[in-house]
RNA sequence: GUGGGUGUAGCUCAGCUGGCAGAGCGCCAGGUUGUGGUCCUGGAUGUCGUGGGUUCAAGUCCCAUCACUCACCCCA
């Protein structure tokens, strides 16, 4: 009997983690530093949620949640994404009677039972952020400015930014008619002639290329947009350009979810493979009300951890060694392994990365070890020199090795890197 | 859910029309009875994905199955 990583799901291991790590940290730092504060919801919700949330006629609610029945008969379901989530938590806890917008911005996985590809995973990690409260192009504005900032933060230099509007519920129903009848004309399958009826928007991103080909008259939502969407767009697009942020109009860029209104966008590379999308979201004006909410106009993102870590393996920013030792130390015989060992804790203790041979490997083994972690100082003691008082400190970068008195270690070394 | 590709050592892979299971890297040890990187020498690690079939003989051929992977679909 062996085990594996379940099906569609991967570890993240040395040293590579290290940069699943460094990219969460960058693509929450701007939305941190823009007074968004930090929540945690639980990684599994009442499925209705997600159904009501998320989109009845969406794939991931039709066939991709991994829905289960819990020990007390209820329906659970694993997030699918954290839109939903965050919103429910705002309206359980009363915020929206308190200052608004409320700023938030959040970190963790997500589960969607698809089928596995360069960058599409069953297990995945987004870093999102919500502002939910507010109608203000300012606050679309501003999210994909933070967003831009967390890319551009990790070193990223070719994601781009497309935009779009998808209108509101004054317009949008025209819209949707108009596109509608437009497609019903078409030469489709059976699954995208029922796309067609329950959520039209989504035939427009259709990769096929035959489907592409007879989309190129399809009525634009650019052309339908009632006059306050129109004029609400034309001024996210005014702030964007005032603070340099440059983007595309994409007017087929359409989202998975059912619930965003207006304000679209999408962050695309070309380094990964068919899933190019590195992050999108968009303005959600209805989903609040949709969850039994009170009207909560909202704005938000999401993010993806590993598609952001593929995009920067793309573009060669992974080469860079991770964080190496300060001191590896070398115990030689039982009494020595004692004492070291006390030694390596004070060196932790006093702020120092500090690692030690383990296991019973000879001298030449333990300074290999040495090497490999890419410490500055070896500190070697043995028997012999606990005898004398004495430790070799050896710097690694120039073979040079002094002894020292063990009594003074700490702070010798204390010295060198402060 | 659909289609293509690939499964051999920890990793990357070679293995011809069937005939003793291999290389490089990595790992461990020795050369140096207490000193890393370079070098030399030696060593360990395999259900050849799994199950069946054909054959004197299968990593190699046939069937099935599983896994991985890429793309469609879908989506961050």
């Amino acid at each position: 009997m062996s085990f594996q990583a379940p099906k569609g799901t991967f570890d993240w291991m040395p040293p590579r983690s290290e940069w699943a790590l460094a990219v969460r940290d960058g693509l929450s730092a701007p939305a941190r530093r823009a007074g968004y504060g930090y929540i945690e919801t639980p990684a599994f919700e009442d499925t209705r949620l997600f159904s009501r949330g998320v989109g009845e006629s969406t794939d991931i609610v039709t066939k991709e949640m991994y829905t289960f029945e819990d020990k007390g008969g209820r329906s659970i379901t694993l997030r699918p994404e954290g839109t939903a989530s965050v919103v429910r938590a705002v309206i359980e806890h009363g915020l929206p009677g308190g200052p608004l917008p409320v700023k938030l911005w959040y970190s963790g996985s997500y589960y969607r039972y698809e089928r596995a590809q360069k960058g599409r995973y069953r297990h995945f990690s987004q870093v999102g952020a919500e502002a939910l409260g507010a109608e203000d192009p300012a606050l679309d504005a501003e999210l994909i400015l933070l967003a831009v900032d967390g890319y551009a933060g990790l070193g990223l230099r070719n994601v781009r930014l497309l935009l779009n509007s998808l209108g509101c519920r004054e317009c949008r129903p025209a819209y949707r008619a108009a596109l509608q009848e437009f497609l019903r004309g078409l030469d489709l399958d059976e699954p995208t002639r029922q796309r067609i009826e329950i959520n039209p928007l989504r035939v427009l991103d259709d990769k096929r290329p035959d489907v592409q080909a007879q989309l190129a008259d399809a009525p634009l939502v650019v052309d339908h947009l009632c006059e306050s969407c129109k004029a609400y767009h034309e001024e996210v697009r005014g702030l964007l350009s005032d603070v340099g942020v440059s983007y595309t109009d994409d007017p087929r860029l359409v989202r998975g979810l059912d619930y965003y209104t207006r304000t679209t966008f999408e962050f695309v590379h070309d380094g990964l493979g068919a899933q190019s999308a590195v992050g999108g979201g968009g303005r959600y004006d209805g989903l609040s009300e949709m969850i039994g909410g009170p009207p909560l106009p909202s704005v938000g993102w999401a993010l993806g951890v590993d598609r952001t870590v593929l995009a920067m393996e793309a573009e060669g920013l992974l080469a860079e060694r991770p964080a190496a030792m300060d001191v590896f130390a070398v115990p030689l015989g039982e009494e020595a392994r004692r004492r070291v060992f006390a030694l390596v804790t004070e060196l932790r203790r006093a702020g120092l990365s500090v690692d030690m041979a383990f296991g019973r490997r000879g001298v030449k083994g333990a300074m290999k070890a040495a090497d490999r972690s890419g410490a500055r100082y070896a500190l070697i003691i043995g028997d012999r020199d606990l005898e004398a008082g004495a430790a070799q400190l050896k710097d690694l970068t120039t073979a040079e090795q002094t002894a020292v008195p063990i009594a003074e270690v700490v702070d010798i070394l204390k010295g060198k890197f402060s």
